[in-house]
RNA sequence: GGGCCCGUAGCUUAGCUAGGUUGAGCGCACGGCUGAUAACCGUGAGGUCACGCGUUCAAAUCGCGUCGGGCCCA
């Protein structure tokens, strides 16, 4: 039984008796059961990272995981759909540190590695499960059940496995490096955990003394006083020319070096009041100075330090041209190091503070707080030149915001590197959406590709699987747990640390091996995602079947990120890339395009929209609100939009359950081949446009062209079945008894709305089922037990007319244009016309048999279509073109333009269009030519007129007593259905109604349509007169027309 | 400073791959409809398609540059 829907469409009463409804059938399991055995689609969830809540972007980029699942799951894909949760790492460590007061890694020890872990995963697994709950209510069809979990140790053994490969390829080392390094967390931290902004540090130009030559110093610049100390070198750059200058203040001189082109702004910066150029020096020149270290004395290893000038291409024409280089505490300098074979000079500990090596005077002093130390260290030496203040970029570590500092430690690197050319064939082989998102932005990023350093200082992390024997150096990388407790004899519950760490192996020299202290880089964790998620090493078999993704979709951050970090592992693991193709979305903007941050205070979360609006507005809003690869720009009004929309699509199904009620419809009636003969050419042209739109959307899906998905969708439902075909087949759903032209009216709208639901089930899952649900299980109790168990609709060609539906937009345009003519003829839609003419501008129309559908909606009794190029008589309109007129006749002009003003239009018009016009006035004669008037064709009064693209419509409001009485009719009709609708009657109900006019004439032409009136309104007592006495429940006084009305009525017994 | 993307009506946007009169929705003004009805429809006003230069018969669309925004890098 198909049942009468009540009320508007209210999303969160729907949406909660579907979710119901799915729980109690249980309908996920059985969806992706129906799918075992179908052509596998292997997708990877990028695992969001736990924190507890769910924002717009996560909403959104989940949206189109399911969306696309659902799509895949419907066209018979068995879908691989294990939801991911990336659960480790800092941020983590820092909330639980921050609930403990904990300042450091000391804090962290006293307290208790196994407890500190047992905390973190107790964190990671509550924010899980909450936000859990937050994406099931988006609608979110992933397996919640089982999801794949970085702590787990099934995924730590996938994470292992594929450093032992990494290993076993020759791709895994250990070195010295210069690393990001937050001292407040003690650890390495990924070039992508770094963040941003201006901070204002010290700006100081230092003064470098150089060996064998009196009072002479090369200048540098610097923003971190605090690497001074372990400044090694100079570096200059080899295309630049340098000058020594002697410059001199309060009487005293000494002679400076640095780049030519800046001689000027650094003396004027150290306040020197004049100098003189004393030689020009080469960039070779430069590089045979050495010079002595400015704070020599204080930095016991300085001494045996030779320094020496470096030519590097990093200089830049900024500062002085000189650059303090230190090894142990930038990039750039490290790798001059290297290259020089410098010695990498690191006094700087893992805590931030100065190591002994940095001198008695420095130790222990944290190098931020040392800054201004060494300042004044610099003065009393009289080394510093300058010193400022400047606001610049510096970077900090993510989490805790601490700025961060550079220093060189030994980490455990993949040599990313050497595969940059592989990786960037495999990229070409991936199937980017958009295309650019590979071929350009991706690839620009793998082409600076550098070594990726996968090793961590912390402890909520994947232990790395190495042991070391500190006797010997020989080096193990553990693969499995399995591995382990062969090697080790011991079994660990768990294999994070602290546990893992009281492991040694013995060593081939009969040493005991210990375990590297370290945890991995959390983006190594979900790097491992797709062969984790596939429970690989355990389950080879599932791998081999599934292995490489089909697909996977995130946003654009995630370049740098789980794309490239999923590349990265494959890579030096497997040799080839893990996905084979990659949706690129954008980000969530606040309405004028800002980033949604706390401090502004714009965000917008998604369980706010849901609650206000329902899952699958929200759905449809962020699928449809821009292209996927561009920043969603969130906007209330738009989703109010959508709202809108989805409500009329609600109303549209709504229209037809009380008729399909009170008829009886069953699975007989909705059998669209009985009424083939009876089809209207409108119900063939819904049907074709539905075809069509199931067509288009399967050609867009598969492009993942979302947003046109959804425009189409939106389009057909507001404009092909809402504001057309429903307003077309109304009056055939009045029909009181079973006839095949109502029958066939109801089984096109029931063939429609099902095909509708079952192409928006991807997008809009609630409202497709619950339609599905009444329309479909409501007939046939053998039919899938959910929308999401059907079959992906294919469109059937045979119904598809592209004629019909050209004609048909012509009907509709030549329908619009004669409203406007209405309009401008004011003359209301409720008043028949007699005739509407359409006159094609330049080759006719043809209205392919739809001139029936055209009356109706014009409301009109006649349709003629004129020839092209013929036009009704119509006003004519005559204006002098003073600029032709005056040249020719001169000062006669001014009679001219009387002349023409006083002139039949009609009558020159038609000389001109054989030639000349002469116009008579006051005795003389004017010839005219064509360019000399301007003639404008005027609708006539009755013959209101308005365009359309094929050229114009009129519409002949003469009205005739005929004509009249119907106008009339209709007015009473409205009022008294105006009133029923007051008295809360149903459709079927019987009246009693009394209708009094007080003007006889008007009286006169109702009366011609009182059989009609009474009809209409199912009136089974009707009276209509002058001076009646009014009797009913409700009574009420109506002014048509300026006529005053008063109508009475009740229900009848 | 570099790479990629974006800039169209007051707001949100379509069109750009493949050059040929910029099209919607919201908001505003006016009108209409009324057995989908706290719904719906029409009309109107509102655009130097960010700016400049170029290619072309023709540029929102292609190329170069500038400015502004986003993501990423340095």
């Amino acid at each position: 039984m198909i049942t009468e829907v009540a009320g508007q469409y209210n999303a969160e009463d729907l949406e909660n008796q579907i979710r119901l409804l799915w729980e109690k059938e249980q309908t996920y399991r059985t969806v992706r059961k129906l799918r075992v055995g179908g052509k596998k689609f292997f997708f990877v969830d990028g695992p969001p990272y736990t924190t507890g809540r769910i924002h717009l972007g996560t909403a959104w980029n989940k949206v189109i995981k399911d969306s696309v699942l659902r799509y895949k799951s419907m066209n018979c894909f068995e879908v691989k759909d294990r939801a991911g949760w990336d659960m480790h790492g800092l941020p983590i460590e820092v909330k639980v540190e921050e609930s403990f007061g904990f300042r450091n890694k000391k804090d962290i020890e006293t307290y208790g590695v196994d407890k500190f872990i047992q905390r973190c995963k107790e964190f990671a697994l509550r924010q899980k499960d909450d936000m859990t709950a937050q994406f099931k209510i988006l609608g979110a069809w992933l397996d919640w059940e089982d999801p794949y979990m970085t702590l787990k140790n099934e995924y730590l053994e996938a994470a292992w496995w594929t450093l032992k490969k990494a290993h076993e390829n020759n791709l895994l080392e250990r070195g010295l490096r210069v690393v990001n390094w937050c001292p407040r967390c003690q650890t390495a931290i990924a070039d992508s955990e770094v963040e941003y902004w201006d901070e204002t540090d010290y700006s100081i130009y230092v003064k470098f003394p150089v060996l064998g030559e009196e009072n002479t110093y090369i200048v540098i610049w610097t923003t971190t006083p605090w690497t001074i100390p372990a400044n090694v070198a100079v570096a200059v750059n080899p295309t630049f020319q340098y000058s020594k200058v002697r410059a001199r203040k309060d009487g005293k001189a000494e002679i400076l070096i640095m780049a030519s082109d800046l001689v000027e702004s650094v003396l004027k910066i150290g306040r020197y009041q004049d100098f003189e150029l004393l030689c020009a020096l080469s960039a070779e020149q430069m590089q045979e100075l050495t010079y002595s270290h400015p704070l020599g004395g204080m930095v016991p290893r300085q001494k045996d330090i030779l320094h020496r000038v470096y030519a590097a291409d990093f200089v830049t024409a900024e500062n002085t041209g000189c650059v303090h280089i230190a090894p142990g505490h930038g990039l750039e300098d490290y790798e001059l190091g290297m290259k020089h074979h410098m010695e990498i000079f690191c006094p700087v500990g893992g805590d931030g503070c100065y190591t002994a090596e940095a001198g008695a005077k420095y130790q222990g002093l944290y190098v931020k707080e040392a800054d201004s130390e060494v300042i004044v260290d610099l003065v009393e030496q009289g080394k510093l030149l300058s010193q400022g203040r400047l606001a610049h970029r510096y970077g900090h570590c993510w989490r805790c915001k601490t700025p961060i500092i550079f220093i060189a430690t030994s980490q455990w690197f993949l040599r990313i590197s050497d595969l940059r050319d592989k990786m960037l064939e495999e990229v070409s082989r991936i199937t980017w959406y958009p295309e650019w998102a590979g071929s350009a932005r991706f690839s620009d990023w793998i082409k600076n590709a550098r070594d990726w350093c996968i090793s961590r200082q912390r402890y909520w992390g994947i232990p790395l699987p190495i042991w070391t024997c500190p006797a010997c150096g020989h080096l193990e990388v553990i693969g499995t747990a399995a591995e382990l407790e062969e090697r080790s004899g011991q079994k660990l519950a768990d294999l994070h640390r602290p546990d893992v760490d009281h492991i040694f192996l013995d060593c081939p020299c009969g040493g005991k091996m210990v375990r590297s202290p370290d945890v991995f880089d959390v983006w190594f964790d979900s790097a491992v995602a797709s062969w984790a998620t596939l429970r690989f090493p355990s389950h080879e078999e599932e791998f081999s079947e599934w292995w490489p993704a089909d697909f996977i979709t995130e946003g654009h951050d995630q370049t740098r990120g789980w794309f490239y970090s999923q590349l990265g592992a494959a890579m030096v693991s497997f040799g080839r890339a893990p996905y084979k193709s990659v949706l690129m979305h954008g980000f969530t903007l606040d309405d004028q395009g800002r980033k949604m941050s706390k401090s502004i205070g714009n965000i917008v979360q998604p369980e706010e929209v849901v609650q206000k609006f329902g899952a699958d507005i929200l759905r449809f809003y962020v699928l449809g609100a821009n292209a996927p690869w561009e920043d969603l720009h969130f906007s209330w009004d738009a989703v109010e939009n959508t709202s809108r929309m989805l409500n009329i699509f609600w109303n549209a199904y709504r229209f037809a359950l009380p008729y399909m009620v009170l008829d009886k419809f069953d699975a007989g009636k909705a059998d669209l081949s009985r009424y083939e003969s009876n089809l209207r050419p409108e119900d063939r042209w819904i049907l074709s446009r539905v075809n069509s739109l199931i067509e288009d959307v399967t050609k867009e899906m598969e492009v993942y062209q979302l947003h046109r998905i959804v425009r189409s969708i939106s389009d057909f439902i507001l404009e092909d079945l809402s504001r057309w075909y429903i307003q077309l087949v109304r009056p055939r759903t009045w029909i009181e008894q079973d006839n095949p032209d109502k029958l066939a009216a109801y089984a096109t709208i029931y063939e429609v709305l099902v095909k509708l639901s079952k192409l928006m089930a991807p997008f809009t899952p609630f409202i497709a089922e619950s339609i599905y649900q009444n329309l479909v299980k409501g007939l046939d109790e053998g039919a899938p037990q959910s929308v999401h168990m059907c079959q992906w609709p294919k469109a059937d060609a045979a119904r598809i007319d592209k004629h019909l539906e050209e004609s048909m937009a012509l009907v509709r345009e030549v329908s619009m244009a004669a409203s406007n003519a209405r309009q401008k003829g004011g003359r209301k839609l409720r008043w028949p016309v007699s005739e509407i003419l359409i006159a094609p501008a330049k080759e006719t129309v043809d209205l392919g048999g739809l001139e029936n559908v055209l009356k109706g909606q014009t409301n009109s009794k006649k349709i003629t279509v004129l020839a092209a190029g013929e036009k009704p008589k119509m006003d004519l309109e005559i204006a002098p073109v003073h600029k032709k007129i005056g040249p020719v006749y001169k000062g006669e002009a001014k009679n001219v333009v009387e002349a023409i003003a006083a002139a039949d239009p009609t009558e020159v018009k038609r000389q001109l269009d054989e030639g000349e016009a002469t116009i008579s006035f006051r005795g003389m004669e004017y010839r005219i030519t064509a360019d000399m008037v301007a003639i404008k064709e005027l609708p006539s009064q009755n013959l209101p007129a308005a365009e359309f693209s094929r050229g114009f419509v009129f519409v002949d409001i003469t009205l005739t007593p005929e004509l009249e009485a119907e106008g009339y009719a209709r007015e009473i009709i409205r009022r008294i259905q105006d009133m029923r609708k007051e008295l809360d009657l149903r459709v079927e109900d019987q009246i009693r109604a009394i209708v009094d006019i007080e003007s006889k004439p008007i009286l006169d032409l109702a009366l011609q349509k009182k059989e009609h009136i009474a009809g209409e309104v199912r009136a089974a007592n009707f009276q209509l007169g002058l001076g009646l006495e009014l009797q009913g429940k409700l009574v009420k006084d109506w002014d048509i027309e300026g006529v005053c009305v008063r109508i009475g009525i009740d229900r009848a017994v």
